[in-house]
DNA sequence: AATGGGCGTTGCAGATGATGCAACAGGAAA
DNA sequence: TTTCCTGTTGCATCATCTGCAACGCCCATT
């Protein structure tokens, strides 16, 4: 739509590639070198490009800093909540979204079920970590040393006769978890409610938060539950999408070290 | 220079701050209405602003997507390699620059003493780990539970007398190393060669190389050679800021969870 | 169902502001 | 020194962006 702005964000992509100078930057525009100059101008009066001693310029601190401060004030309740809503719309029951923080898994977000039965949890409540579903999912995104260090510190309260047991049960089930990418709780922090939950991630593919859906055997069997499976994991994914500014978000697997 | 690209820039931080919608931003850049429509329109094209289904605009995910290719395509040895060189002018000594990859510290550039006397060490190879100043000051770096799982995993030789012995130790030394923000070998390599160093750090604050001039005893005390450290530091403080493409770099604070 | 207000969108005419040219400047290499 | 290479500036032209005003859509209100 405006020629000049298109021409001044091309520049962007191109330099993410590698430093470029003038007359580099001109002719992959298309353009006049003194109109790649002014465009390089204005880029950098924003911090957009940096030029480097050698006078090539490369993309500059400016954007790290947009991105970071960005990712920093966006608040997942807000994107997901909609969704949430609706699928809660579509399947009637409980629908949590959780995160990880310090040491904890909090829930940020319930929608109630529409059944008469309800379940016990709060909104800030910390979450029963060791046989949650969403808790599973946010423990299984950490780096491994991390993810074994807080197995470990766990305290293994015996719910039912189907809560996990200790550390390397625990750690078994996060690696499973991870492998599949969901995750599920079926009566292990009350007897007779079931649960199934999906991963929400960020642009770089780590965790966010994790969704899930909860309903009482009366009302489901475990069985039947899974069916929503599919339907629960497509909304974490467009949860995901969403949030990282409509991405294609990044497949689920290791976070390397640089 | 350019005005128009000058305005569209302008919207992305006031968009990092949270969603906006189209009157606000033409409010608060005192433009009409249409013409932030374009302008948005334009930065919506190049995926730079995304447009949540509420209409409201927020940064998109090409913005990150750059971020992260911009590091990717980053080496520090380009960045770092003047300065080291410049460096090594000034002091005479041997100049080293490490990073951490896979429970690896290695060498990835190296410029020579100019005295007659040489070191082992070459580019690419494995750093020793337990002792080099350059080793202790990446896995400071890491986050605790993962520093410690490396340092109880490592084998602890003694090189010298004053090699570190233990893992115990060895975290107590990261944990002053991480405190002060830089790091000593005091002969604990071999026997006479002394060894200072700082870390570089990119936009986000983490370490991206650490580098250390070491010089053996004959030539310079370890007390003299102390005295090189704020040179040093400015130096790699200088590295870090051009590698974050002139951003303030931010202080060795901790690397919180979001 | 009808009315009204809020907000995004479009077409248009005018003028501002971007463009390419050509000439200049400065540094490096020959 | 000369030459070449790359970045920079002044300027005249005209393409492009701008603001306006009118329109359309959706939602809330009566």
């Amino acid at each position: 739509m405006s020629q000049t702005v298109d021409r001044a964000l091309s520049i962007l992509p191109l330099l993410a590639q590698g430093p470029a100078n003038l007359e580099q930057v001109a002719d992959r525009l298309g353009v006049h070198k003194s109109t790649a100059l002014r465009l390089l101008r204005t880029l950098h009066e924003h911090g957009m490009v940096y030029r480097q001693p050698d006078q090539r310029y490369r993309l500059g601190a400016r954007l790290f800093a947009l991105a970071q401060e960005a990712v920093e004030n966006l608040d997942v309740r807000d994107i997901a909540h909609p969704h949430l809503a609706e699928l809660n719309e579509k399947v009637g029951h409980t629908v949590h979204l959780a995160v990880y923080e310090e040491n904890e898994v909090l829930y940020i977000d319930k929608v109630e079920s529409r059944y008469p039965v309800r379940m016990y949890s709060r909104i800030g409540k910390p979450v029963a970590i060791t046989v949650a579903a969403v808790a599973k999912l946010l423990l299984a995104d950490l780096p491994e040393p991390e993810r074994r260090a807080v197995a470990e510190r766990l305290d293994y309260p015996q719910y039912t006769a189907r809560s996990t047991p200790d550390a390397t049960a625990f750690l078994a089930e996060l690696a499973k978890v991870r492998e599949q990418g969901w995750a599920t709780d079926l009566g292990g922090h009350e007897e007779s409610i079931n649960c199934i939950g999906a991963p929400i991630r960020g642009a770089d593919g780590r965790l966010v938060a994790a969704m899930s859906v909860s309903a009482p055997n009366v009302v489901v069997s475990a069985e039947d539950l899974l069916k929503l499976l599919p339907l629960v994991r497509r909304t974490a994914d467009t949860i995901s999408r969403e949030y990282s500014g409509n991405a294609p978000v990044r497949p689920p697997q290791d976070h390397k070290e640089a």
